[in-house]
DNA sequence: CATGGTGTTCGATCCTTGTCGTACAGTATG
DNA sequence: CATACTGTACGACAAGGATCGAACACCATG
């Protein structure tokens, strides 16, 4: 019988359809939380663990904006041994914010 | 002939084609803007004088906020007699932002 | 010209939040 | 078990920005 780990399961997630638009755009404005977003968006689902992002601030800092994304339904989190892998919600963001993505991440600046 | 009031001629606006993604994310993420920015897209253009939108803040911080959507390139500013009428720059905003307008001020929350 | 209305500017304040160092928990490997 | 690696939690700090009051400029109207 496969049981989660303790750790597992204090990841808690909220579901894109619950986030307000306040709390998405709050997450959205932020430069490198746009830049791991746009990791994500161009990578295979769970490839990319946490410490894999190239970003200009410290690992305390990484993790803050890491959970910024998860509770404003930008992205899902699983662990897998040490590591904590990442994943894009799209599908289910685009659904309820419709564009908003394509807006911001699918971009150069 | 025609010539420009002094303060006429000190408003200077921002082509949203010359403004970066940041700039536009930092202007839509406050509520109090994203309301005028609603206001605007559900009347005709040049009807609304800063004074006249509902807001609940102080002259003073509204002043601000009319300042930054137009150094965003989100709106346009022009004055009659002692008011300043606004209008928003839907279709040159909509060139350089695809979407972004129709999922933030295109809502209900 | 005096008064009232519209909007900006300036300085001050307060609060949010991005940032980091450190300590800690969990995992893998020797 | 000892060590190294991955990531989080917590406290502290600093910067940015939203807010306001007061003073000011401009316009309209009597």
């Amino acid at each position: 019988m496969v049981v989660e780990s303790a750790r597992a399961r204090t990841l808690s997630h909220v579901e894109p359809a619950e986030v307000p638009l306040q709390v998405a755009l709050d997450a959205l404005a932020d430069p490198v939380r746009r830049s791991i977003l746009r990791d994500l968006a161009t990578h295979d689902e769970w490839t990319r663990a946490c410490g894999t992002f190239d970003l200009p601030v410290k690992k305390a800092t990484a993790s803050h904006h890491f959970a910024v994304l998860r509770s404003a339904g930008l992205i899902e989190q699983r662990d897998e041994g040490a590591r904590r892998l990442n994943r894009l919600r799209r599908p289910e963001f685009d659904k309820s914010f419709p564009g908003l993505l394509a807006a911001t991440v699918d971009r150069e600046d």
